[in-house]
DNA sequence: GTCTGGGGAGTTTTT
DNA sequence: CTCCCCAGAC
């Protein structure tokens, strides 16, 4: 295995003594306990190139398991740069999730779970809540009680532990997880009638296949002889279990994580994981990667001292050679709104030529920073004012793509055509657009399908026989025939003009054009989208089929879809940061309540805070620069303005690691690099803002409206305004503060009197 | 039985 | 703004 060659010198070369020797342990239980920035993705590269070119692993016998889909591209990408001969193809690489939906496909087929086809849906988290609302209404559970939303956390979380529905009622003791349980068992069953698996099943069911059918085991357990995981702290039981049966008798199996990096907890993750990875494999090496390679010195300082406030931790000390840096600036600021400009205003610093020079400092371009926060929800104040500045930007998560209602429409007709016991679907589209099949007819068809233990296309196939009138009976007929046809279709013809003439003929293309809006323009693209993207997909007629297109399609996340090759400035969640790098990173909302969430802080539960402090540590190790906390200190939430504290991370941190400063002028940043170590003082307090030249009061809300710099202010009475649907008219009164309103009722020209919120409605002053 | 429109509520994080 | 619910019109 010493033997050097020229692939496997190219390969350490750039590694360190602590990753070469993660990265020769080529055989057996592999344990790589890697701090942020310590170029763990590197080593699981580098490791798996030099399997393959120097331990003469074949490629196919690689299984390498990442948290996002991006990341497993990433990977395969830099695998490939280090194998100039490629011969990389066939490695087995993707999250779990995408890994398991396709070897399903393929053991499906042979009918190995009895029920379940290879062309099973996925149902997401919204698929699994319609569920489990139709669910209780036919249960005739009130709703008031427990909330839908609850109920599918609670089951998911049962289904992460392996607790079937029949242990979990067994161990309910409250009223409400009663209840649950028996919603559970009827969930459960339903998909199954459906033919769907939610995202928990993607992981169940192939290991219920695994224990069923040992002959399927041993083929995957001798075709992937190399079993890596990525990330492993955010795996849960189940994901331990199926990593476990694949590797347990061959034993190579790499595991690369950060406890002080799990942030899933919520999701089902569990730290045992990693703290007891011993336990089932006793003579595993353990390799520590502590040294930081990403950060500047204060920030790893920083980052260290956080995470010492947790008590539940395996230690580790965080070290690094790299400069001192700049230091870490707190920004204190009245509102939002003022955040975000200090944020934008940081950014154009560091990113215009004019600002980088002024503090001489290389220019960094767009795509070296990023904005996180921690709800989703925070996006749209950066959002505006980043449009006002002229900043490029993207938003990653919050409505992408395929969450957006038209494309899930869309959709939901496709996965009938795959799948047509889908019932999520059909319940989505049998009346959408209007075909006059309402509630009533919907429920009778429903009561038929359970009392005869059908789906509901299988009942729709039965259509003479079910109790409804004569017209009721022709347009279910209709939309049955509507689906038949396009179905058969299937079987000859390009998926993709068969989806195409499907959602014509359905009329879901012209209920969306019907406003004739731009935004309705902008929907029937996204339709449109849909078809190409299909056409592309299946090109390859070997692995593209549609099952498969759809199935990846459920799998993909936000994180997914970033085209890093624009320029332009990142904004997303917390969570939604983890494993990427900034030079520059701001993170807003530091607020007690926000962040730590109120969640945290309400349960008094150390468990959960102590999860939102290692989020604040992967937020501030992406920065690798320059690193920014902003702080409001009030936020208009749930549409009123409340004030917050600063947040208990913050405050529980030493004054000598953070410097604060504000920028709610553009020259203090510039002036508060000349400070040097020195304190700039916070300009929150009036005084203090006289001090520097700055009006007493903070200037009001300044909030954008729409695209332009239309602030909200400006909406009073009697000013004239444009609304994108509903055309030109004239303010007659607003509700809220003077210069801070809230809504306004409006007389249209030809739409007469709206009230619309102004947070939502996107209104333009004219003149 | 079906459709329409007004009213009310909704925001942690996500494979 | 979007989703859901409910009353009342057709």
């Amino acid at each position: 295995m010493g033997g050097s060659t020229p692939e496997s010198e190219k390969i350490l070369k750039s590694l360190d003594q602590r990753q070469r020797e993660a990265v020769q342990t080529v055989a057996g239980p592999l344990l790589i306990l890697a701090g942020p920035g310590s170029g763990k993705t590197r080593v699981l590269t580098s490791r798996i190139a030099y399997l393959i070119a120097v331990a003469a692993a074949h490629p196919s016998q690689i299984l390498a398991l990442t948290f996002t889909n991006k990341a497993a591209r990433e990977m395969q990408s830099r695998i490939n740069a280090l194998l100039p001969s490629g011969g990389t193809r066939g490695i087995t690489m993707g999250t779990f999730h995408s890994v398991m939906a396709r070897l399903l496909r393929m053991e499906l087929r042979d009918g190995w779970l009895p029920g379940y086809t290879a062309k099973f849906s996925i149902y997401d988290t919204g698929d699994s809540e319609r569920m489990i609302r139709q669910i209780i209404k036919d249960l005739h559970i009130d709703k008031k009680r427990v909330e839908p939303r609850r109920i599918r956390a609670v089951i998911s979380r049962q289904k992460n532990m392996m607790i079937s529905p029949a242990a979990f009622e067994q161990h309910a003791r409250t009223p409400d997880n009663k209840l649950i349980a028996q919603v559970y068992h009827v969930y459960e069953k339903a998909l199954h009638g459906a033919n769907a698996l939610d995202f928990d099943d993607l992981l169940l069911k192939p290991l219920e296949l695994f224990r069923r059918h040992p002959k399927i085991l041993d083929k995957y357990r001798r075709r992937w002889r190399h079993v890596h995981i990525d990330e492993y702290q955010d795996t849960n039981l189940v994901q331990f279990r199926l990593s476990h049966l694949i590797a347990q008798e061959h034993r190579n199996i790499c595991v690369v994580g950060d406890d002080a990096q799990s942030i899933y907890a919520f999701r089902g993750a569990d730290l045992r994981n990693i703290l007891n990875f011993k336990d089932s494999y006793p003579e595993a090496k353990v390799v520590m990667l502590e040294q930081n390679y990403r950060s500047t010195a204060t920030i790893v300082r920083l980052a260290d001292r956080v995470i010492k406030h947790n008590v539940q931790q395996v230690k580790k000390t965080l070290h690094t050679d790299n400069d001192e840096g700049a230091p870490v600036e707190l920004i204190e600021l009245e509102t939002g709104q003022e955040e975000a400009e200090a944020a934008a205003k940081k950014i154009l610093g560091h990113c215009s030529r004019v600002g980088a020079a002024f503090r001489s400092l290389p220019q960094y371009d767009y795509r070296d920073c990023a904005i996180l926060y921690r709800t989703n929800a925070q996006s749209r104040n950066f959002e505006e004012c980043l449009r006002a500045e002229g900043i490029p930007y993207r938003v990653v998560g919050g409505v992408s793509f395929y969450q957006r209602k038209e494309v899930k429409d869309a959709l939901a007709y496709l996965r009938l055509l795959v799948n047509p016991d889908d019932r999520s679907s059909t319940l989505r589209v049998i009346n959408y657009p209007r075909r006059c099949i309402g509630l009533r007819t919907q429920e009778k068809l429903a009561d038929y399908a359970r009392l005869h233990e059908l789906s509901l296309w299988e009942a729709l196939n039965r259509i003479p026989k079910l109790p409804v009138g004569a017209r009721e009976k022709r347009v279910l007929g209709d939309f049955h025939s509507l689906i038949a046809q396009h179905q058969a279709r299937l079987t000859s013809e390009p998926p993709h003009e068969v989806a195409k003439d499907l959602l014509k003929m359905s009329g879901l293309l012209a209920e969306i054009a019907k406003t004739g809006t731009d935004l309705a323009r902008k929907k029937v693209d996204n339709v449109q989208e849909v078809i190409s993207a299909i056409a592309q997909y299946t090109q390859d007629m070997q692995t593209g089929t549609l099952d498969a297109y759809l199935q990846s399609v459920a799998l993909l996340t936000d994180a997914d879809e970033g085209k890093d090759t624009a320029n332009k400035v990142t904004l997303m969640t917390l969570h939604a940061s983890k494993g990427l790098e900034f030079k520059v990173v701001f993170i807003g909302g530091l607020e007690d309540e926000l962040f730590p969430s109120s969640h945290a802080l309400r349960d008094a539960d150390p468990k959960k805070l102590e999860e939102e402090r290692r989020l604040f540590y992967v937020g501030i190790t992406r920065a690798e620069r320059h690193l920014y906390l902003g702080r409001a200190k009030s936020r208009l939430m749930f549409g009123s303005t409340r004030r917050f504290q600063l947040s208990t991370f913050v405050r529980e941190l030493d004054d000598d690691l953070i410097r604060e400063s504000s920028s709610a002028n553009p020259t203090s940043t510039l002036r508060g690099q000349h400070l040097g170590g020195g304190l700039a003082r916070s300009f929150s307090s009036p005084k203090r803002r006289q001090a520097f030249g700055m009006p007493a009061k903070a200037p009001r809300l300044p909030a954008p409206v729409g695209s332009g710099r239309r602030y909200t202010a400006e909406i009073r009475p009697g000013v004239r305004v444009r609304h994108p649907t509903f055309g030109d008219g004239r303010v007659v009164s607003i509700k809220g503060l003077r210069g801070d309103p809230r809504e306004a009722t409006v007389l249209f020209d030809n739409r007469g009197h709206k009230n619309l919120v102004l947070a939502y409605a996107r209104l333009r002053v004219l003149g």
